[in-house]
DNA sequence: ACGTGTTGGTTCGTTCATTGAACCTTGCGT
DNA sequence: ACGCAAGGTTCAATGAACGAACCAACACGT
């Protein structure tokens, strides 16, 4: 579709995949949508993106139901992109891409994932070593490591150096994080709205997206 | 690195991933390594890539340590790409990333992966759900499915068709597969040509790629 | 009523990458 | 000497990405 006639000829599962999510930017839209990230603007300040090709690779995350766009307020009229199931199930594919990233490129550290339930570190295919079990995406928690920047420019990056599961929604809101912030905890925006109406492959509870059940590995 | 100063940016391995492995048609020159491919030509012709992003292509995966350019005749001096442990390294992804694709665009089978010494088709992280490891990639046997165009026009897509190990050579030379074949099984190029003197990622033992004892699996 | 700020875009000229065709080089084989 | 094959390089045309500017809707303070 997005990279044309070329890879069309291919037949190949891998290709029809690079197809929707290999263009530029596309796959760490759908990182930081993993992390949390929900408004056009969170996305742009943390990607370094141009609004264009923000603007178009959300159209054709949602178009593909990889992202889904909701609308959280109608006062100023406000819409957040989602992750759908289809784009949950992206995570194994960016955790063992990071992985090889890490393991192949990088020096040090930059964040820790674990099982929330029990704190162990993800084995390299998601799963928990201890609980044996491949774990859910929202139940996996992610850390900063030592090699990451304590004090970034941007709000987005600030925000997510606290520990926070996956998926669970971004606020970059609380001003400074020294603690003079005047809100209430909760700022109105329910952390998973569930209930609405969606379509086929719509947004389901975030913690049916990728769990799998420990009969599932080899034990 | 090819992809530029934004990525830079970022602090994460998934992005560094990305800046290597990222551009277009950079996966699928890593998918024909795994699937056994290692002549320009037969990437040129199975891929329809332009020459000129091929050999870029190849010279950048080169460079990162991902594939090692080695002579392999003298007569007319020859070169073939290998993937390196770092290049096998990302068939985890490949694979995720394939059945991602097929899960959710792919309307019927095109290859099945199984583990070669029992037959049993591999899991979703590589595992043989019999044997209770993860299977090493010249372990995983690949047939077509029903899927699959069963007269390609290409040879290398011919070759392809009938069951392999991954990472075995292809020989796109035999004269037509139906028989007339005058020459020996093993034409002289050792499957796995070891003890040359090697920088420090060297290839390796092909065994030695994603090997793992089931050990590492929640038991 | 009026300016100001925030969010979520679109438009547009410049720059960079991809494409496809043509051409080149080395070393066969005859 | 001629033609062919493998593995490239060169180049003009196209397309995508970049980044700055502009735009629109709406809330809010005065």
């Amino acid at each position: 579709m997005a990279l044309g006639k070329d890879y069309v000829t291919q037949e190949c599962s891998i290709a029809r995949a690079l197809e929707i999510v290999g263009e530029r930017w596309t796959l760490l839209v759908v990182r930081d949508a993993l992390y949390g990230v929900r408004r056009y603007n969170d996305f742009l300040v943390h990607l370094g993106i141009p609004r264009a090709v923000l603007a178009a690779r959300l159209q054709t995350l949602t178009a593909e139901g990889i992202l889904e766009k909701r609308r959280y307020q109608e006062s100023p009229p406000r819409d957040e992109y989602v992750l759908t199931d289809r784009g949950i199930a992206l995570w194994p594919t960016l955790r063992s891409l990071g992985l090889w990233g890490r393991e192949h490129f990088g020096e040090s550290r930059l964040r820790w994932f674990r099982h929330a339930a029990c704190g162990t570190e993800l084995g390299p295919y998601g799963e928990c070593p201890v609980c044996a079990l491949v774990v859910p995406v929202p139940d996996v928690e992610m850390t900063p490591g030592p090699g990451l920047d304590r004090d970034p420019a941007d709000p987005v990056s600030r925000a997510l150096l606290a520990p926070r599961r996956l998926l669970e929604p971004l606020d970059t809101d609380p001003r400074k994080p020294d603690g003079t912030d005047p809100r209430k905890p909760d700022d109105g925006r329910p952390r998973e709205p569930e209930g609405a109406g969606r379509g086929p492959d719509g947004v389901a509870d975030a913690a049916s997206g990728s769990g799998r059940s420990a009969g599932d590995l080899p034990v």
